[in-house]
DNA sequence: TTGTAGGCGTTATCAT
DNA sequence: ATGATAACGCCTACAA
């Protein structure tokens, strides 16, 4: 248990150079079959393992991804970093790739800590996740000349093309979400989203209105079926209510978040479906329908684009996400919480 | 943007050699002031920084924690690694550490995994979280005289001082729960945890039970105010209604889980105040006062004894969770949802 | 206090 | 197809 056994133990004990062990590693093609058998015997026997950062000095790469880790603040979608940590660490074994994690308190500190990363050869791309509007961070990568792909599209739009991005088409999450409760025979369906103005959330609001409109449903009948506010249950269920009071007889409700979901299920008690969106482990728990992200995608792409092939700049992926659909039916307040696990469906 | 400069250009840049670039970086108490900060000028100038790997192979230490990332399973306790992740990445960063994320389907898997970071000395520790009783990996790290401390105690109990763990004093966390409705005057107050067996729900059982005897409250009387269920909604909501049923005058419930706390909140439509445990920003959502695991410091002792210093192998800390307590009041279902986000108060 | 020399384990280059 | 040599950037003796 003393000493890892290097190239050198593996070259002696199989009687090669060096250098073949290496190729045999890396280069298994250039080096006669018999030699390579023999070679990967004994660094199965030695159990040798290539020093990895030995092999990042010499090649100068370090096979790493960062990612920031956020403290939880959403008070139910929280976990959905998790689930893309979760995807994104799992595909990148498979790719040798490591991904470490940093936190920073804000985007000087950020930056201060990307550079330590950067400057430390310790890192060779940034995957940045909850861009938002005019984001300090994807200028100052952009500008650095530092590999990152982020998770959520440039919403302020003028850099469009000049970095790679992977998103995930909320509109059309929502829209899917809003055409399953219309196909129910429903023809009033609310929507409670974010306020305007966040990007993401104005997304996912049109695609609840490209679904009503594509029905029928327009004007000041649109109108009256939409609210917003803030991503908290006290604001939703506010919101829900005021829906409630104005459209009495709304026949279900698409929300733009699970946050939301569930302040609105808790409202509605069960009487007409509700459909949330990231379809975290906690609309799962409620029973609730819910918008699939999609993040093993998401984080395959995101993968794809952060290695070192010649994807070019401007390169973009918009995941269309899924629709995960429970049966809760009408019933008691909580329902999904007194009766067992409903069903899953998924679509498409 | 071509090459980063290294300890050499430094050196020239300032007129001196590489040792005292070296030096002035790890061992700046022996060279002269003057020289010191003429140095530090220099890399302040260039921007130079240590390349990380070399660093690594020259020393033999890769300064990284690995830690395993779970698919979130849990309904709504899911997000407790989320937040021990950041407290553990932040503090690492203090100490020049590194957090590296694997994951393993299965106990093979994450022993292959493992082996093959160590193997590449890519890890100086390993950091394991959601231990369970007998759980291999700590039988094979031992084996493997690999350094690691785990997140949660040796619940075998026949090794405890063989290796390092942090845990959380879960049954006094309870126990500080119970009392706190106790002290609100009440005297029938309810546990909702799971099945016996669990380590961690056992403890916290008898915290409950600790309270409630130290009370005054024994034999039947007791027996009838606890309940055992899974983990999940509706698996909790149905063992409270059992619960409602055997003791219809409850003044209070004590939950082993968010989880469960949530659905003891559901069924008891607030009338009762309802204690959880975690944390999650779920029970925050909701209003509900729950017991904190103090993650972070249970992060800043992790990185203590996952470090090089001579700590003894069995060294261990239990620590003292808190209690947040949270202003729900009687009122409908989800009061949390139809009320602004109550005040909270921490407590010891 | 500062400088010199050697090597950590790997891979790239160039011979053979 | 295989082997010898050098270099990646750093740190730690040891020498001056």
């Amino acid at each position: 248990m003393g000493q890892l056994p290097t190239v050198n133990d593996v070259a002696v004990a199989a009687g090669v150079s060096r250098q073949t062990v290496s190729n045999v590693l890396n280069s298994p093609g250039i080096v006669r079959p018999a030699t390579r058998e023999r070679v990967r015997a004994v660094i199965e026997t030695l159990g040798y393992r290539p020093h990895a950062s030995a092999r990042r000095l010499r090649t100068r790469r370090s096979a790493t991804l960062a990612v920031r880790i956020d403290p939880m603040v959403n008070g139910i979608s929280g976990s959905v970093l998790d689930s893309f940590l979760h995807a994104l660490t799992q595909q990148a074994e498979r790719l040798g790739l490591r991904v470490v994690l940093y936190t920073a308190t804000d985007p000087d500190d950020e930056t201060r800590v990307i550079r330590r990363l950067v400057g430390g050869s310790d890192v060779d791309a940034f995957v940045l996740t909850s861009t938002v509007r005019g984001d300090p961070r994807t200028a100052w990568l952009l500008e650095a000349g530092q590999p990152f792909v982020t998770f959520g599209r440039p919403w302020g739009s003028e850099h469009d093309d000049r970095y790679r991005w992977v998103d995930v088409d909320g509109r059309w999450g929502v829209r899917l979400a809003t055409e399953h409760l219309l196909g129910g025979g429903t023809a009033r369906v609310g929507f409670v989203g974010w306020p305007e103005g966040s990007g993401s959330g104005d997304e996912r609001r049109a695609g609840w209105r490209e679904a009503m409109v594509a029905a029928g449903t327009t004007g000041d009948d649109l109108e009256a079926l939409g609210v917003a506010c803030a991503d908290d249950l006290a604001a939703g269920a506010a919101a829900v209510r005021a829906l409630l009071r104005r459209v009495p007889d709304i026949d279900g409700v698409v929300a733009a978040s699970d946050t939301l979901a569930v302040a609105a299920h808790a409202v509605v008690a069960g009487r007409i479906p509700v459909v949330g969106f990231d379809n975290t482990s906690v609309a799962a728990s409620f029973g609730l329908s819910s918008v699939d992200q999609r993040l093993s995608t998401v984080a395959s792409h995101v993968l794809r684009l952060a290695g070192p092939a010649g994807t070019p700049a401007g390169t973009h992926v918009l995941v269309k996400p899924r629709l995960v659909v429970r049966a809760v039916g009408e019933g008691a307040v909580l329902r999904a919480a007194i009766s067992p696990r409903p069903a899953e469906t998924i679509r498409p």
